[in-house]
DNA sequence: GAAAAAAGGTTGACGGCGTCAACCTTTTGC
DNA sequence: GCAAAAGGTTGACGCCGTCAACCTTTTTTC
């Protein structure tokens, strides 16, 4: 199943994640927002009070990749970090409403390309596909 | 059709991108190719007598960032500079039998890991995944 | 209950990466 | 032939994540 120098899978894969992720390293998802610093805002966003190094963990980063993660989310306005009450050591990262706000343009935006991906395919198999994407991101998890 | 701070469909999508695509902006494919780099690879291993620039064009880097990456992938060992006997500008770059064994072992590496999460579906999916994921590409390219 | 160990977080130095602008060389167009 | 254009490289730059060292606040241990 070859036809050029590596399988037609893996290159449709690598594609795939060429063209949903950063293109580059300093690929931007939006207006000021590169994909891992997107990816930390979503986690934020989906954990209330989230420790700093949690940030780190979800994305594969050091504890100090995430504080800089953070440091940077928190200069452009988009989460504050606030002090636990129960334990003075942990950093409490919030989401502010600005944060939200980018977040859905964003999420916007990716459901855009996607359905313009999409509406080159036989109309017939869209569903099949949408399926697919989130059966396959279900399994990378578990 | 929400359920965290984003769409399912969007999330899946991002993480998919995540999983096989460069984990952080210097994520590695293996041992000493970062994501860009091997794509740039497979660009040059499938063009034969690439210019410089025809890279940066597949990639979306501009021509210097293109020069980098050539250098980083000569430096490596992976691809020599020819200079072009038709042009004298124009420098053709071209795949070392190293550059074509790495990517071999990288191919194999992309099939493992999708093996390994389509293990974890319902069998009966897998052939009909594995045929979104080229189908879905092919997409995107045209 | 105090000292030691551990855990959360931050910071400075560092190296990797792609861009921009300036530059050199070679080709092309008139 | 000479100016403009095109291929490529380079230096300065800024962004990014890591490592190691560090500070502060718990937790453990005796």
């Amino acid at each position: 199943m070859k036809h050029g120098s590596i399988t037609a899978l893996t290159r449709a894969l690598i594609e795939i994640a060429w063209f949903f992720g950063p293109k580059g390293a300093s690929g931007r998802c939006c207006e000021d927002l590169a994909m891992p610093e997107f990816l930390a805002l979503v986690t934020i966003a989906d954990l209330p009070d989230c420790p700093v190094q949690e940030i780190g963990a979800a994305l594969g980063f050091t504890k100090s990749g995430a504080t800089r993660i953070v440091d940077r989310l928190e200069r452009k306005g988009y989460v504050t970090r606030v002090k636990s009450p129960d334990d003075a050591r942990v950093c409490c990262v919030v989401i502010t409403p600005r944060g939200r706000n980018i977040l859905e343009t964003t999420d916007a935006r990716y459901q855009e390309s996607l359905k313009a991906v999409l509406a080159r395919l036989p109309g017939e198999e869209t569903p099949a596909v949408r399926k697919m994407i989130t059966m396959l991101a279900r399994a990378m998890r578990s």
